[in-house]
RNA sequence: GGCGGUGUAGCUCAGUCGGUUAGAGCAUGCGGCUCAUAUCCGCAGUGUCCGGGGUUCAAGUCCCUGCACCGCCA
């Protein structure tokens, strides 16, 4: 089984923001999860790099529009590699092999009949060097140079979109989790209840030339969606070569909910078009609401992904992600939210648990893991609710209900440190005839452990990593697919255990 | 203006097909434990389920209507 996991490719108009973060932490946990079932894999991440906003920031910028480019693109790279984003291709829509792509698919579209030569009217800011719509003028006038604009027609080419609305409302009809969640699906499909317009994909040399130039007339470049979507294809080294045809059945994008119109509609009318298939699914998510409290004074503006991880740590981040928001709706930001998962879920329910675990080994055992006696009721539990845990986190993860997969685990959390309130191994410890009572009851939570470590690595990649070697697992019982690993009892007797530091220390409250 | 979404504890939210006394986490209060990162465990709550009307033996849930906020479209 192969699965193909992208992102959007990111406008280089501006530097990341908490948003990209998101999308692009989710889409690399999904990655991690398959690969860790043992499935192959293939995530790309990359920046849209064409188009008149570029154009104008990088002239804000003082900069010549390649340079620009070079530094956003750059600086989305290094975010992602500052939150452990594991993309396999990172794809730059000035990168020659896309422009050719564009080309192909684009000449293939023009000569299947589905691009035409037309008229293309509208009011036009010469200052601005582009079309408004009326509800963008503010008293009738552009919004930058306040002067009236100017009715214009120039011809373009148009994508026959419309030809394949029937098609496409068909095919969601067809295949309910196509677009997901649901509320999105519902939106496209009440979007094409409307006719639907063809799409103008060009624009004329002579107005915007920082563009991929129209295969079939050299006075024009292509419109940025058209050129966007089609890197999804040119990540895979289409048409060329057999990654396109092994990955692109399994394909999956990411998207936030405001670039649904281009991504439910554009995208797989011109697939169609192409004579290609659609992709497996559409994953929907909403936004972060900026919450009105004030933000850190450490910071100017704590939403840049990098500083956020810089202050609260990558695992941090991302489990916070994960956890807080629905995947679909939109949630609160904070940092008052983030402290309090960090400190309620990762310091005190998980980090605490761990460390108490491993203390207890040491300080009874030696930092050796003991072999386990005849189970008990309460021990028995513990077995079971791990099963649970880990059935209900394979099927709530695939499906994008990353917050219940991870509630899960947390419960199980919280059953370990019931259970070992419940047993009490400090008054084992003084009862000599108790000892292989202790060393059961020191096992299930030391195996418990693994199971979280095992669970939790898609997530929070490098704090599972420091459990596996503290708790002294090898390559057999960690870099295997999660089927071997979740079988109980793998735990070693006589493993050496690892002392290490928090693996969440908890925030105290500012100063 | 059209279409859609949301409104549940102090805060953030879950609530399946209409079915017992409406739940969770956080925050708060009290008690317990000492292995642990002042952590953990137990107990205690608090509700005009946005307002109004309707259907039903039964409504947070379904229907109508009003209000507030949000999104998409024009």
């Amino acid at each position: 089984m192969t699965i193909y996991i992208t992102t959007p490719i990111y406008y280089v108009n501006a530097e990341p923001h908490l948003g990209h973060a998101y999308t692009t932490v989710v889409a690399d946990a999904l990655a991690r999860f398959h690969r860790l079932l043992g499935e192959e894999v293939r995530f790309q991440t990359g920046t849209d790099e064409h188009g008149e906003k570029v154009l104008e920031a990088a002239r804000e910028a003082g900069l010549p529009v390649k340079d620009f480019v070079d530094r956003i693109s750059g600086i989305f790279r290094q975010t992602w590699d500052g939150l452990d984003i594991s993309y396999d291709t990172y794809i730059r829509t000035t990168a020659p092999e896309h422009i050719k792509v564009v080309q192909e698919i684009l000449a293939r579209v023009y000569e299947s009949g589905d691009i035409y030569f037309g008229d293309y009217g509208g009011l036009y800011c010469f200052g601005c060097e582009r079309f408004y719509l009326e509800r963008e003028l503010v008293e009738g006038r552009c919004p930058d140079h306040l002067v009236l604009p100017t009715a214009i027609k120039e011809e373009n080419y148009f994508f026959r979109m419309s030809r394949y609305q029937d098609w496409l409302k068909d095919y969601i009809k067809a295949h309910p989790d196509w677009i997901r969640p649901e509320r999105y699906r519902n939106e496209v499909l009440a979007f094409l209840k409307e006719p639907l317009e063809d799409l103008c994909i060009s624009r004329p040399k002579r107005r915007l030339d920082w563009g991929i130039p129209l295969p079939f007339d050299g006075n024009y470049v292509t419109y940025v969606w058209f050129d966007a979507l089609i890197n999804y294809l040119t990540g895979l080294g289409y048409p060329k070569g057999s990654d396109f045809p092994k990955y692109w059945p399994g394909a999956q994008h990411l998207i936030a909910k405001d670039i649904l119109k281009p991504h439910g509609i554009y995208w797989p009318t011109m697939l169609k078009a192409a004579g290609l298939e659609p992709f497996q699914h559409l994953n929907v998510h909403g936004y972060w609401q900026m919450s009105q409290g004030k933000m850190s004074k450490s910071l100017g503006n704590v939403v840049e992904p990098r500083s956020l991880t810089a202050l609260y740590g990558i695992d941090q981040v991302r489990f916070f992600f994960l956890r807080e928001m629905v995947f679909g709706l939109d949630a609160n930001f904070s940092e008052a939210a983030l402290k309090a998962r960090i400190n309620a879920d990762l310091a005190n329910d998980l980090g605490n648990l761990f460390a108490r675990s491993l203390g207890m080994a040491f300080k009874y055992r030696q930092g050796l893991v003991p072999a386990p006696g005849t189970p008990q009721a309460l021990d028995q539990e513990v077995a079971g609710r791990a099963q649970e845990m880990a059935a209900d986190f394979l099927h709530y993860f695939p499906a994008l209900e990353f917050s219940k997969a991870l509630h899960g685990v947390w419960e199980f959390i919280n059953h370990l440190n019931r259970y070992i309130v419940a047993c009490a191994p400090w008054e084992l410890a003084k009862a000599p005839q108790e000892a292989g009572r202790l060393d059961t009851v020191l096992y299930h939570l030391l195996e418990g452990l693994r199971w979280i470590a095992a669970l939790l690595r898609p997530v929070m990649p490098g704090s599972a990593l420091k459990m596996s070697e503290q708790l002294g697992l090898g390559l057999a019982l960690w870099d295997q697919p999660l089927p071997h690993l979740l079988k109980w009892g793998r735990l070693t007797p006589g493993t050496q255990l690892q002392k290490g530091p928090a693996l969440f220390p908890r925030l105290e409250a500012e100063g």
